[in-house]
DNA sequence: GTGAAAGCGCTAACAG
DNA sequence: CTGTTAGCGCTTTCAC
């Protein structure tokens, strides 16, 4: 059974191309054509299996109805569910998904962009960016090439954007430990630090502490490179439980330092939260089976892939004097035992 | 900066887009274009920011160098860290990937394939079906298309495949756990229950216990529709304890299960290996840090990818006449504590 | 109501 | 060494 070309249906139908065309796309009542002749077109077109070429089509009307998705690590679970809501959301609406790991480095994304954007492939893209500089996008913006940012943004790059309250989630997972009874709030956190989203945690933590009248100790901040967790994490724990340090909690910033943390406190035979509390910023499902279960700052993973599709529909189909928009989403605090009673 | 083609690049130096063509494509060489015009098309390209358009070259010489992916749900670890190493092996060859998600709907996955393979969208389709019938890709074979199944087949289908040893995988577990001093060793199942990985892993149980003279009572396999586990898990874990089934042991034959059992034995306050020992077929991260950590059958999920792209770009180079192949990879037992000495 | 013809941007056979 | 030409399969304008 060789592939069936418009062609073919018309020659067997002996019409036109057009009239096939026009009929299939639906558009045949609207050009007059007479329903009995629709009908025959679409029974013989499901008879003879026929079913249109879209790269013939893509080139012809400069519509793919693909979206690309750039994100650091698709096996990461948090993008892995991002990477399933915008599926379902941009399916919704005819479209579907191709899918690019940047491994977090800047060239491989620009790479990436080129062969989505410029290669002409997709219609619009989604990125969880790792750059540095707002160029590539504010080149994207230039051209009025759709896409939409999520989970980092750039500074001083004025486009669509679905973020999540990174300071604020933070800032209330401190305050939280606070109230609990800890003193000493230890923050791990990953470079690159250029990072929007990590910044921003980091920035949470600094601010919650200083409204909380508590001196910001350098030595409870560390920073773990995102390509070398496994090794670093052991020293860091071991540094951060010191007498010169004696952290009494840790708030891992992001789900890789947070299952790397746990499985080094488990190594080392640390109990929580009694030796040290543990918090982390994303929620896992393992969080909850954890012993104890980890506290941790749950991001709307769903929510934010809807509205990422949402924003990028809306790019696709609007005039180019469209006002870019931002998305806010809020984190919620998921609190467990990890942080338990100070005392308990 | 609109964009470029070639007959701009190509009327910019005053030669034909042939030329252009040839020599983008390093074939300046072989069809005896100087150097020195090699160099300037080269340098000119660049200057304009010219990339070829891929859906124009794919409709003209077929080729999209795109593969698709169809698995049941892309946010489920299992299948999301196989995406990733199908993503990474693909690009090696410079492939990318079109992703969907199926929902165990086989509907869903013929509509999926109608849109990657018919609509010419993708070179190949690597896919976990959830078919029961062999039409959809024996119609596929006939049709000389690409593809690999992954993960689960179908019975009497000739094709390329990778598999693990789900059979083997899942005895082995069992005779762990029967050599543990487990009597009384339950199976929690998953429908739909025509799933080949599924109904191979029953037979893996079932056989482990014959071949140990125990024979198999009803009673202790349980099967949960896999939409709805949360609810029904607990209700299940119930019967298992009760004095009319006596179970002392649990065996979760994936992933979905596994996280939902543990977490109703952690609402129902059960301690475990005590109360109930577990174990689960596929590991996740969550399982080493889970109180106790959990024992399961690891499969090779990087593995499964590479060999996937492996097979799949062998049948998009090789000759019609190659030969269907089939990888069976080895599972691994990672024993951890869950079903630690049945006295402790 | 229907069809002819142009053309999206590219590649490749063929000609010179 | 380089150019001409013919499509790939589709949509769409325009003409009848």
């Amino acid at each position: 059974m060789k592939k069936i070309s418009l062609k073919e249906v018309a020659e067997a139908l002996g019409v036109s191309k057009t009239l096939v065309s026009l009929v299939l796309n639906n558009k045949g009542s609207e050009h007059g054509i007479s329903v009995e002749t629709q009908k025959r077109v679409q029974e013989k077109a499901k008879e003879m299996n026929y079913y249109p070429n879209l790269v013939a089509r893509g080139l012809r009307t400069g519509k793919s109805n693909i979206l690309g998705l750039i994100v650091a690590d698709i096996s990461n679970a948090f993008y892995s569910k991002i990477a399933r809501s915008i599926e379902d959301k941009a399916a919704e609406a005819g479209y579907h998904l191709m899918l690019c790991s940047s491994d977090e480095d800047p060239d491989r994304e620009n790479d990436l962009i080129r062969l989505l954007k410029d290669r002409q492939q997709v219609n619009g893209i989604i990125v969880s960016t790792t750059q540095q500089k707002p160029e590539t996008f504010s080149r994207m913006k230039k051209d009025g090439y759709p896409f939409v940012l999520i989970d980092r943004y750039l500074p001083r790059l004025e486009c669509d954007q679905v973020m999540v309250d990174n300071a604020n989630g933070t800032s209330k997972m401190v305050e939280h430990l606070l109230k609990t009874g800890y003193k000493r709030i230890a923050l791990i956190t990953i470079s690159p630090t250029h990072l929007s989203s990590i910044r921003d945690r980091v920035t949470g933590y600094k601010d919650a502490l200083k409204r909380n009248n508590i001196k910001v100790d350098p030595k409870l901040i560390r920073e773990i490179p995102f390509d070398d967790i496994r090794n670093s994490m052991r020293k860091e724990i071991r540094e951060l439980l010191s007498p010169q340090v004696k952290a009494d909690a840790v708030f891992l910033l992001n789900n890789n330092l947070a299952l790397s943390c746990l499985e080094s406190i488990q190594e080392m035979n640390l109990r929580i939260p009694q030796d040290l509390a543990v918090a982390s910023f994303d929620d896992l499902d393992a969080f909850l089976l954890c012993y104890p279960p980890v506290t941790a700052v749950s991001q709307p993973m769903q929510k934010i892939g809807e509205e990422a599709v949402k924003l990028l529909l809306e790019q696709i189909d609007a005039p180019p004097s469209r006002q870019s928009r931002i998305a806010e989403l809020e984190t919620s605090l998921v609190i467990r035992k990890s942080c338990g009673s100070y005392l308990s």
